[in-house]
DNA sequence: CGATTGTTTGATCTCTCTCAATGGGCGTGG
DNA sequence: CCACGCCCATTGAGAGAGATCAAACAATCG
């Protein structure tokens, strides 16, 4: 009965998990896609270049971390989006200018699709229309959300935030525990919520001397127990 | 031959640029839609009470801007996103806890859709679909890119980075002059970049005194001559 | 196991926030 | 149409939070 799936689609998160796209599709769909799509893995820090981008500006995210980044003239790097399981990043609109650097921040599995075959399911297949749509509402909502938080002034807050929508997004997946995994080094972390290592380090110190985390040793992708704060 | 177009369609921006939404619909679609639909004038500071939106959560502006504002617990506000002519809010997924609040900026004009008709429409009709999904993929790079300026440290190139986001949206609508209008209130566009009114004050200042920009003199959404910095 | 990269800690500086006060624009009401 | 009042924009002086610089420590990868 499986024999229709397509090899690299069987142990795909997409595939399986039914809220994602590949699992809306039809075996035909399915396979069809498949052909005109590359399965890849993905190390720290890898990037995709520009004309792999070109020919597949679409892109799901099957396991682990994407970010993307902007490099400012002068060196600067701000991590603008962070995509995970289950993500369908759509970069066809902003080819314009600087668009940023899709740079995966840990072992990662991703599928680059097809545009053309892309469009063409989610035109015909509504419950796939509805993954797509609701996906990218998502990020629209998730990308207001950092908005705001960026804006707040309190390194804290900031921080704050994060930890809840690691959770959130993690909540989907595992029980609910207290506990938190940040999945991201703090470099990274710290581009992504617009402040300094050495600041979110201390911030990192002061919220577990007050009693509210507690860091888990290995601290490499560590865990966390938060109590509600803000 | 204009005599199906609906009456309160017929001078709506959305309808007439041809790269809208009701612009691409056939005028059976547009019929249908605009009986359910609910085409409104607002006012400054004119808000969509919650009601309103869990019955009409999809927002299309015909002109105007219309701010999403979220109001921290201290009293602070941050406005997340700013939407203008052409742009459809989309609140159907937000719906979870603190979406924040739709607050109009100055004299607006929007239509409430039915969430039913509106998706039944998209389903059905490949241009509209193109448009609305377009419209939704720009959203997210306009998110995206302002959470690249909000974590940007220095208070000048946010300010900069708003003026040239002005002249990219009407970029389309008037011809290429050195002249930018901001839409919006020093305070409004304060609480969007994530700054102090004084501070970006004292940033205008500045960006005169080098010669860079020029305001205009009635200051009320004053329009403004900058070459090209950063 | 060594080299490299990431994280933490400390001290200093700077930019922005805050508080306070003035001036100008616009809308309201006469 | 004009006068009043309110809100917004601007300017100034002071303080605080985070950035920056520098260095020690920890962890990863080959």
């Amino acid at each position: 009965m499986d024999n229709h799936t397509p090899l690299s689609c069987r142990h795909c998160e997409l595939f399986s998990n039914s809220s994602n796209f590949c699992a809306s599709l039809t075996p035909d769909e399915l396979k069809e896609l498949n052909i005109v799509s590359r399965f890849t893995k993905m190390k720290r820090s890898e990037t995709f270049n520009d004309e792999s981008l070109s020919i597949w500006p679409i892109v799901a995210v099957s396991s682990g971390v994407i970010s993307l980044q902007h490099i400012l003239e002068d060196g600067r790097k701000t991590i603008a989006a962070l995509f995970m399981t289950g993500d369908i990043i759509d970069l066809r609109n902003a080819s314009h200018k600087n668009r940023g650097n899709l740079i995966s921040l840990k072992k990662s599995e991703v599928c680059r699709l097809s545009p053309v075959v892309f469009e063409r399911i989610v035109t015909q297949n509504p419950d796939a229309q509805k993954v797509v749509w609701s996906n990218l509402r998502e990020q629209v909502n998730r990308a207001i959300d950092h908005s705001v938080d960026l804006a707040k002034k309190q390194a804290m807050e900031k921080l704050a935030s994060f930890i809840f929508e690691c959770k959130h997004r993690q909540s989907s997946l595992i029980a609910k525990k207290q506990t938190v995994t940040i999945p991201v080094r703090r470099i990274d972390l710290a581009e992504y919520v617009g402040m300094q290592p050495e600041t979110l380090s201390r911030c990192f110190k002061e919220l577990e001397e007050i009693g509210i985390i507690e860091l888990k040793k290995p601290l490499l992708f560590g865990d966390q127990q938060p109590s509600s704060p803000s």
